[in-house]
DNA sequence: GCTTCGAACTTTAGCATTGAAGTCTTCAGG
DNA sequence: CCTGAAGACTTCAATGCTAAAGTTCGAAGC
């Protein structure tokens, strides 16, 4: 009953793209002229600055790091997920159950909010996984206007297999880091973090200052 | 013929649906009962932690902290490009034509590969660029099998509006950060995706060493 | 008590994407 | 030449999403 088998194309949300894009250049590592070969951090900053006047180098390091990174670990993620017959759109769901703690229980209306996506697409992915067997769907009689998604056993025991390989893999990607060093990122981190949510950027890209 | 117009859902490409979850929580700042309000990052990991054994919190703040930020700052890129009526998927590739560098020709399939989708849904976004002038599309006279997609002025001339704009929102993003811990940052990310790319994960999420 | 309004979810239509099948071109043999 | 195979792109059916309309329930006003 396989559903996800791996098929390294797969991964249709979140981020849906991302699975492909890390496959394709190990093909032909001889062929210099044909195999296109994503460029490298370096060419692609080094091109933005020779097409546009005044970026600052260091800036964009950053930037384009971080959001390399965390395309690969989506792929990653993908994998993983794909191998407990899961995509990553159906983890995001148990992730946010869990989260809510006991009984882990949401409506269709607040996990939509945590996961940004739009109601109707919850209902759907909740159609899913309720199939699955993943969460239950029943209304809340005391208030019937309102839909309670729960979290089954079998949910719960797919977000721990989720989150066992997840902890492997992250624990692994930041091995080269010292204990004081991964501190300091990730209060780097968690600052640009704030930043960006207390201030929300206006239509020209300026974040407010709030504080 | 304002196609895009900043209606606060949009941005259907690249991390589609993230545009949503940044607006929910700042409608009612009282209300502490009704309002879900996304948990903190600390509640977060408080609560995988509580349902999960032996996570370590330090992994988990960097992991979750550069998920967040990530898909707050493609937000905020979401809106930026929706003002110069463009979505994040086609500043993508204008993005990858650019670092291609004059004369800003590249193959479907080579794009393709460079934002990780398929042929196929490449064909569609060249459509769709190519009826708004960023882009042309014609047969490789030399091997009629290709098609060259070549950038046109209008198109560089919206990289370079899009790029003005993002450049300002990074420049904000790091202010708090000196110019030392901006290389330091840089520096650490920039040895993680070097990890995350030499290494591909096997299915159970262990990094294969290669050097 | 009836109506009206609002809240929470579902349904519908349209669009972008995937995966698979199809078309067209090139190249290598026979 | 003609044929077969491989490559590059496109077409087609199905999926998951958004936006907007629809439905159902609950609460407030008259």
């Amino acid at each position: 009953m396989l559903k996800f088998e791996a098929k390294e194309y797969m991964a249709k949300d979140f981020n849906a793209n991302e699975v492909r894009a890390i496959l394709p250049g190990m093909s032909e590592p001889s062929d210099a002229a044909h195999s296109p070969a994503e460029p490298s951090l370096e060419e692609q900053i080094a091109a933005y600055q020779r097409e546009f006047q005044g970026l600052d180098p260091q800036v964009e390091q950053v930037v384009s790091a971080l959001q390399r990174l965390n395309r690969r670990m989506n792929v990653a993620y993908g994998r993983q997920t794909a191998t407990l017959n899961m995509s990553n759109a159906e983890w995001e769901v148990l992730k946010a159950l869990v989260v809510a703690g006991a009984p882990y229980q949401m409506g269709p209306g607040e996990l939509a909010k945590r996961l940004g996506l739009t109601p109707a697409a919850m209902t759907h992915r909740i159609d899913r996984m309720a199939s699955e067997g993943l969460v239950t769907r029943e209304r809340d009689e005391a208030n019937r206007v309102r839909v309670i998604v729960e979290l089954t056993q079998e949910g719960r025991e797919k977000w721990v297999e989720a989150m066992r390989m997840a902890s492997v893999f992250e624990e692994d990607l930041l091995q080269d880091l010292s204990t004081e060093e991964r501190g300091q990122l990730g209060e780097m981190l968690t600052r640009l973090l704030c930043r960006v949510e207390d201030a929300q950027p206006d239509a020209d890209g300026r974040l407010n200052d709030l504080d």
